[in-house]
DNA sequence: AATGCGTGGCT
DNA sequence: TAGCCAAGCAT
């Protein structure tokens, strides 16, 4: 595995060369965005925020809301809360240099075992065992494990465990991490390329693609609501905060009903709008899906005049008007994104 | 232990 | 196309 990972590595922005320990702080920064996310995704996120705060402790300065509106479009907003909280707490309770144990790391905000594990390994050199859903994939295969996830998943850190090396584990880690991206993958896997597949239990029996085997999820249900862009004549629009927990936490939304199951009739919905106006249904809906619901929403828009009042019920005092030049820096999801691209576009 | 929590790219 | 799912964590 080393020797492949030495000649075939891919090369990312936040590795160091073979058998390098890597700066804490930017394997702490890129482990956190890449949970539950694409390499792809990452990059441009990882290259702006360490461009912005090249150290923990620029990072623990900043503001929550810059740093939430950087992550805008990343998703899973708690990771940008708590890395948030993270950065303070290293820097109070450590000085600003990150703990090197396992036990100390997965004590600080939005590191969990894989991180802690990855982290010790990779910036520390560490004997520690990372496992993430490609190592469950690689050692499910390896070991042909054919109890399903997530059930499985205590048996296969162990048997993850038992491959790592006393050194160069954070490398190792890697290496796991690149096979089963390129070629351990979910469907159709490369077993005639791979390294190890004279030591795969699972290409033996030609059962790679199989494994593992997972539960079927549930069903994803749908919630629909009505969204209201007010759009003022100087040009900005209407966004309000949303609460600081839960779904997209903290982040800014476009003033809408609550998302239901049934949608209510449009009379009553534009009752609770949040300012008195003309407001006008665009053509279409916005469909979004969430990891565990189906959101379609409706969109009203409207002019209003510079001198526009808000209703009590709209919550003024979280409300804040941005101009359409500033938008893109704001801390909107994407699913907001959407729908204030949806009333804007055609004129 | 099961559920809540985003997004975009892939097939 | 409509799922499937990616370097998980918190509760």
């Amino acid at each position: 595995m080393l020797a492949w990972y030495d000649e075939e590595r891919r090369d990312l922005p936040w590795r160091v060369a073979p058998g390098k320990r890597a700066d804490p702080y930017r394997v702490w920064l890129s482990e956190i965005m890449l949970q539950q996310t694409t390499v792809k995704a990452v990059i441009p996120f990882y290259a702006r925020f360490l461009a912005r705060w090249p150290t923990i402790k620029a990072l623990a300065a900043a503001p929550l809301d810059d740093v939430l509106a950087a992550w805008a479009g990343l998703g899973y907003y708690s990771r940008a809360r708590n890395l948030h909280k993270c950065a303070i707490a290293v820097v109070e309770d450590f000085g600003g240099k990150f703990p090197s144990t396992i036990a100390e790391l997965q004590k600080l905000p939005g590191i969990g075992p894989y991180t802690a594990n990855a982290i010790a390994a990779i910036a520390f050199g560490e004997s520690a065992t990372p496992v993430d859903g490609n190592v469950e994939r690689v050692v499910a295969r390896l070991f042909a494990v054919r109890q399903s996830l997530p059930a499985a998943k205590t048996e296969l850190k162990r048997l993850a465990a038992t491959l790592t090396p006393e050194r160069r584990a954070g490398d190792f880690a890697q290496a796991m991490m690149d096979l089963g991206a390129g070629i351990c993958t979910p469907r159709r896997p490369s077993c005639l390329v791979c390294p190890v597949q004279q030591d795969c239990a699972a290409a033996a029996h030609g059962i790679a693609e199989q494994l593992p085997m997972r539960l079927e999820r549930a069903e994803r249900p749908q919630r629909v609501g009505f969204a209201f862009v007010a759009l003022r004549e100087d040009g900005c629009v209407l966004v309000r905060k949303r609460a600081e927990a839960g779904l997209l936490g903290g982040m800014l939304e476009v003033p809408s009903t609550a998302w239901g199951d049934l949608l209510p009739p449009a009379k009553e919905a534009l009752r609770s709008a949040p300012l008195r106006a003309d407001w006008w249904a665009v053509p279409g809906t916005v469909v979004h899906v969430f990891t565990h619901f189906r959101l379609e929403l409706i969109v009203y828009r409207a002019l209003v005049p510079a001198d526009a009042t808000l209703t009590f019920w709209a919550e003024p005092e979280r409300c804040q008007w941005v101009a359409r030049r500033d938008l893109h820096a704001a801390a909107l999801p994407s699913v907001m994104r959407k729908v204030i691209g949806h009333a804007l576009k055609e004129n």
